[in-house]
DNA sequence: TAACTATATTGTATTTATTACAAAGTTAGT
DNA sequence: ACTAACTTTGTAATAAATACAATATAGTTA
């Protein structure tokens, strides 16, 4: 699946900081952009190796802080899809469904299937619904089997 | 949602040990007794808790070994519906989803909604599907809102 | 621009879920 | 009852995330 695969400059990161009242600070910028830009649904550590290396004075506990600001102001998602750790998305996105790799933990998005029956909810209160596909993705595939 | 609401036996829960050849120990019997009876995808924490009740020696090491026994002989699930933690279901269960609470953590189960269309997978391995719903439970939307 | 206030970042310490591992205990087969 | 294999237990270690206080930065007012 391949939306949003174009790169967002700084301008654009920052105007969508200040649309949500946010102070685009070099922190948040770099880690709004290392999730919207190259679209690898990226956890924490991830985002905070990636960053620090062209940052080496950023602290884990900012990125921490980014990511809790980011997601209230809505921009980036929490995906909870691994039981060991959080995965970041970009918020405003087209209905999509995601893979996670059994093997190297990557997790991919794929389109999101048509469902014909809408279930009865029985008295729940439904906000989102997550469908997630699990498996080996294809480099993985190829490197077992 | 309701399939196996019923309560299984010592004797049925030592039996499914026996079939994949798992030695029934009292530890083991208690786990997955305390998953498959009571329906409420408990995490590993909420099985010590509450078997360590009724058997004060045990230990959360045996918790987590025997879950990981029960996973690999397939008679346990591991749900990783939230990033912190993980969720238990018993494995051999119809096809159904999940509702995570929001507010309360409780996982339930729902009906699964038939899809329509296949996904073009493109090159994606996949095992297994999952769907999972969120928001809040009837008793914490009562609760709240 | 200086002073003041509010907000962000950083580093350290702590918490929670889980795993590693070795010692002690238990079970099954001879 | 003896031995070998397997289980349980407790302690220590690891990983992800949070709490919090000190420092730094940005924004506002005079």
């Amino acid at each position: 699946m391949a939306f949003a695969e174009y790169t967002l400059t700084d301008t654009e990161l920052v105007g969508m900081l200040h649309e949500r009242g946010i102070r685009p600070s070099i922190q948040r910028i770099a880690v709004l952009a290392c999730i919207a830009n190259g679209r690898r649904h990226p956890t924490a550590d991830e985002i905070y190796r990636e960053i620090s290396q062209h940052y080496p004075s950023l602290s884990r506990t900012t990125v921490y802080n980014s990511l809790h600001t980011l997601v209230e102001g809505g921009l980036v998602r929490e995906l909870e899809i691994r039981s060991g750790t959080c995965n970041y998305d970009l918020a405003p996105q087209p209905r999509h469904s995601h893979f996670s790799c059994r093997r190297c933990g990557q997790i991919f998005d794929l389109p999101m299937p048509e469902t014909v029956s809408s279930i009865d909810t029985g008295g729940f209160d439904i906000d989102s619904v997550d469908v997630i596909f699990r498996g080996l993705c294809p480099k993985c595939h190829k490197q077992t089997n």
